[in-house]
DNA sequence: ATGGTAGACCTTCTA
């Protein structure tokens, strides 16, 4: 089973992007973040045409998020507990009906920038309330995958300069930290286990020729709950796709798990 | 050199 995340920035916008990629990689569920439209205006149709079962949750020009599966899926959540109050589109999960079911969270953790500013304390908030979430579906000992854009780079590794990235909200201490609590309930991260670039960049900015200089940063990431992780054949990041037209600021992440 | 790009949407916010 092939599972994949992938910030589209704007599905309306990439669409072609977007199904090209479909048609090649074929994954069999995938995680799509800032989707930016709300769920009538996702293109539902075109990824039914492609042999995909749609759950959208999505939001109105900022955020939205959506889970694409070849299998049924059932017991769908949007939005993430804990806070009756949050309104961002950044959190959907559900069941994949596949002959081993596994459960799937699609995520978009905040930003967080600036950090003086009430949004890091936001994303901290919203990382809390992931992590009391990942603890309760632990404690049930099935396969889990959490996969999308945390907005974390986990290590200096992880970024072109990690000098230039001291400070921002993505590279803080209190987001590493925050990541670093998630995966030490028992996740394992599926690029850090499987691929073989110590570096695996997911996301160049448009500005100031990031691209062609490389100079990326890791910050969507596949974790994996052990009974999930015990199945995990390969994970890549699809980076070539960061290179075509009109291409997203992210690139896609794939794990293989064993059928 | 404090720049630069992209998307939604309508003037500025988010990333």
């Amino acid at each position: 089973m092939k599972i994949a995340t992938w910030n589209v920035n704007s599905i309306n916008a990439r669409l072609d992007h977007v199904l090209t990629w479909f048609r090649e990689a074929s994954p069999d569920v995938a995680a799509l973040q800032e989707i930016k439209c709300v769920d009538e205006k996702f293109p539902t149709e075109a990824f039914e045409s492609l042999g995909y079962n749609v759950a959208v949750h999505g939001q109105k020009t900022y955020n939205g998020v959506a889970l694409l599966s070849k299998y049924p899926m059932e017991d769908v959540h949007r939005g993430l507990p804990g806070d009756e109050t949050d309104e961002q589109a950044r959190y959907i999960e559900a069941l994949i009906a596949a002959p081993r079911p596994i459960r799937v969270g699609g995520i978009y953790l905040p930003n967080g920038n600036p950090v003086d500013s009430e949004k890091f304390p936001y994303k901290l908030g919203w990382f809390e309330r992931l992590n009391a979430r990942a603890r309760s579906w632990l404690a049930l000992e099935e396969p889990l995958a959490l996969i999308g854009d945390y907005n974390v780079i986990p290590q200096p590794r992880d970024c072109y300069d990690p000098v230039a990235w001291a400070g921002d909200a993505l590279f803080r201490p209190e987001s590493r930290q925050a990541l670093q609590a998630l995966t030490h309930l028992g996740f394992t991260s599926a690029v850090e286990a499987r691929s073989p670039d110590p570096h695996a960049y997911t996301f160049w900015d448009y500005q100031a020729g990031a691209w062609p200089r490389d100079h990326g940063i890791r910050i969507d990431h596949i974790l994996l709950s052990p009974q999930a992780a015990d199945r995990l054949l390969a994970c890549e990041v699809d980076r070539e796709v960061r290179g075509r037209e009109k291409p997203s600021d992210h690139v896609p992440v794939i794990a293989v798990l064993a059928d």
